[in-house]
DNA sequence: GACTAACCGAGACGGTACGTCCCGTCTTAAG
DNA sequence: CTTAAGACGGGACGTACCGTCTCGGTTAGTC
């Protein structure tokens, strides 16, 4: 664990230790910082959102950011985990290629427009800066990979995937493309190239059923 | 081509146009400004280099630079260029995965460490600054990518894949994974991930042979 | 008087009004916030010691200086005086111009290193505040020129000076010279100055004797 | 002299010394932060003049300022200076008394009201910081000291003072006075008082003439 | 050989945002 | 009802760099 380090996300105290004394965390400003930090993202987009641009939206001092963020970066992480939280949906067609297929076709549709771009910018902070990047991993990569590793497990169990295979280098297979192309833009992240990924999986992995 | 924008490496004037007058370009000053950045990348990283730095650390007037390239980062990218120019060696084993294995075990190898943290670094901003990632492209990415076309072309010559591959969507395949783990660090680029990768790719497209 | 004002200095209730309930006033925080106020104006100097800094010396709430202090210059100004409590003492040799020597010299010597640095820290706060310009008036200023107003006085009735002299004009023209040096640290204030101001007033006002 | 420090007002390096390399100060900027300066003084105030107010007023950049002077107080003292250069003026009547009567009516004058309130800010300031006092003596005290002895040498000359009279010590108390008055504010600066100072001075060294 | 044009170093310029400090106010739980 | 603690909105600080500009001073061609 982190121990002694800010928390990644601004969470008011892990809720068994008691704060003992001091006016709490408002949790109007709390809400209010994420809000203006989604609303400038979408206006401005990731490079033009400052943290004065934030507090001054929000009606906050920059104190108040500073002292529960350290950058730019995580209030945004922040803001747009939760702006996207619960899209993550796995689905059960009882075919690991179709479920693949589905899965992914369905995150390409989340990188699109906006959304990339603030993914773009968020890692481009993570590439630069270690704190960020785990924070970065924690909240945003982990729960994406953790999706996938669902729909691969269940091929296991249904007998599709050998029981012995490496899935979390399935895994970096499938999303290293997704990544590559988000990044580099020199093609689209569309549901053909959904299709061919899943196939190229799918019949790799079990092509000896 | 780009057209009327300015060069995205800086160089002295196409040699076709008559030179005109005036003092030419100071070769010493272009090497020192080159230098400066790479000594300023390997001392204090990506994010620390400045224009002033380089400037002062090169003992040249900022407006030097900016009449050259466009933003610190296509000066480092010029630099790193350079750095790493002739570096990328395409293998020729007579055998697809051999050739993928080696290719990538030494593509991996020129990540490690400060250069890795370079590319890092260049990335990231190409991420944020569109001009910067078509200069990426075009210099950083075009090579490595054609590189591997060279490996997978002389596959399809050998028989060993089939003429009708899609080659682009291979390469996406291949570099996919790479860029995925030097970007979320959530696992080494070693040998056994060439191994692992080439294994894929090769076994999946030949394996009716 | 000043009314309806918050008092200068902090008097707990006034002790005819009934306490009413609730917890009382804590002396040792009282105490506490103007030891700490005077060894930090000790410790760095009138310019850096902060609200903030006293009530963490005096491990102390902010509020609780707030409510029986206006600013920090109050506080050090009670501090201050209650450092310097009883240390008028007005002389009585039987000579004006003796006296006046006397004191004076005692004064300089009052306003050497530290506390000379105080008490310039303590005019500028009251040259830009006129709310504390006023406190400092009641508390410092008056205080000093009663005690050369009593020497004065006694003057007179030994027949030094006449009976009609305007002791307030004469005041300013002794504590004058004095401040002005002070604040401009042009010269000492050394004993030899005592003597030429003493000499100068009473030679002036008595040479008809 | 001050040899390395930056010098106490804003003087675009000595004329002899050829500046060599650069882009050369901006009059125009110069100009324009005194007259800004000048305007917040009148308009808000010594105490609430701000370099980012001048800044913004003077549509110039802070860094431009800071570049220049070490603090508000420097800003405001040059724009101050400048502002009453040549206010000050020495009476010749050929009678020391009426000289000193004039020359002391005068300069309260040019500390009533806003210019006051200038002065004080302006000593408030000095009072703190022993780098701006020692400008404020150079800028502001030394001149009028220095056209106060002009009268009281004239004096001297024309016999109606010792040669071998203590001029500084002279200085002092009659300056003294005035500025005991203008910190404190307990008696006006009117005419009355200058005459009750002149005739103190002139009658008590010249009375055996 | 002077003229001219583009280069060069230096560094000041207007400007944006940074991260920090401290203000005076407020909101808790504890006493 | 006071207290210690400490979060809050806010204002200004002084700094770092940005990309532009304006100097004096080269350094080539072209007249």
């Amino acid at each position: 664990m982190k121990a002694k380090k800010k928390p990644i996300t601004s969470e008011t105290k892990s809720p068994s230790k008691p704060p003992r004394a001091g006016r709490p965390r408002s949790a109007e400003s709390h809400d209010a910082i994420l809000a203006a930090a989604l609303k400038l993202l979408h206006e401005r987009g990731y490079r033009s959102v400052t943290i004065e641009g934030i507090a001054s939206e929000a009606a906050v001092g920059k104190q108040t950011i500073y002292r529960w963020w350290r950058s730019k970066a995580e209030v945004i992480l922040e803001a747009f985990a939760r702006y996207t939280a619960g899209r993550i949906a796995v689905p059960d067609s009882g075919n690991l290629q179709t479920d693949l297929q589905v899965f992914l076709t369905q995150a390409f549709d989340g990188l699109t427009q906006e959304s990339g771009e603030v993914v773009r910018g968020l890692m481009s902070e993570a590439l630069i800066d270690p704190d960020f990047a785990e924070a970065m991993r924690d909240i945003f990569i982990a729960s994406r990979r953790s999706a996938l590793r669902d729909i691969l497990f269940k091929g296991i169990q249904r007998g599709e995937l050998a029981s012995d295979v490496d899935i979390e280098l399935i895994i970096d297979l499938i999303y290293g493309p997704m990544w590559y192309r988000l990044l580099n833009k020199h093609a689209p992240l569309n549901p053909r190239f959904a299709k061919q990924i899943s196939e190229m999986i799918a019949s790799k992995l079990t092509r000896s059923d």
